[in-house]
DNA sequence: CTGACTGCAAACGTTTTGCACGGTA
DNA sequence: TACCGTGCAAAACGTTTGCAGTCAG
């Protein structure tokens, strides 16, 4: 299980009970919106803040170790940052999967039909996951 | 030159003024976002509102001749519906390119690896345009 | 002539801000 | 203790809605 207090202090982030649940919540969902996040948080902190909530997910998004994840037509959901993937997302039940993707030859084909530099691609697959379908 | 008088006819979509205007600005521009759009046409029809242009922009989507593309950190960008096709998007000038680009292997891979029943797959690449870098 | 479109203003949902209080280091 | 984080309330922002007047078909 993922060290949350060790992780803020890397981060150089002071360590609340509110941001260890935080990140507690954003590590065993995965991928979660803050809507959902607030509701979840509610039953430990029955008195806390969206703003809060807004507020740290941002300041760890700067931090670098949070990601935001846009998905087509929803809202943004969160998950820690780790290496380079793309995401699959499930139009029926929204619940999104990882997937290590190759996408080199992708890259070389852009390289050489556009005259862009490129830095980074973000490859979002729509469809049905395994139980809606 | 585009003849948007008949593109509104073929889409049912009543013709007037603004709505012409509208898909004008769209073709010309090839990606437009809704401030720069409202903008845009304030020269030409100094009353008209962010609801016109929110009210059409919709029912166009819905006639399905208008397609958004979001960007990520950016406003949703607005084009003609064209045949399927990938962005480039300069992370300084923030212009957009259109390519296409064969996905087949990508499709191919994501099938292999995962469970999911796929419908679509949005690329978006990031980097610098000819201009910026 | 009728229904659809426009522009205005108000409503709405989401995100951000300012501030007083309380907690972390 | 000094500063940062929290929670509340208000503000800001983008988008949507309702409505009265106008226009396209």
């Amino acid at each position: 299980m993922l060290d949350c207090t060790q992780l803020l202090k890397e981060y150089h982030l002071k360590v609340t009970p509110q941001r260890i649940a935080i990140v507690a919540e954003i590590d065993m969902k995965g991928h979660i919106n803050i809507d959902d996040l607030f509701n979840s948080l509610k039953t430990k902190f029955p008195s806390i803040s969206l703003a809060t909530i807004y507020k740290n997910i941002h300041a760890m998004i700067d931090k670098m170790f949070l990601s935001e994840v846009q998905i087509p037509n929803e809202k943004s959901v969160y998950e820690l940052t780790k290496e380079l993937h793309s995401h699959l997302v499930c139009k029926n039940c929204k619940s999104i999967e990882d997937i290590n993707l190759d996408t080199s030859s992708l890259l070389n084909e852009v390289t050489h039909k556009s005259n862009f530099k490129l830095e980074e691609v973000s490859v979002v697959f729509l469809g049905l996951c395994n139980e809606c379908s």
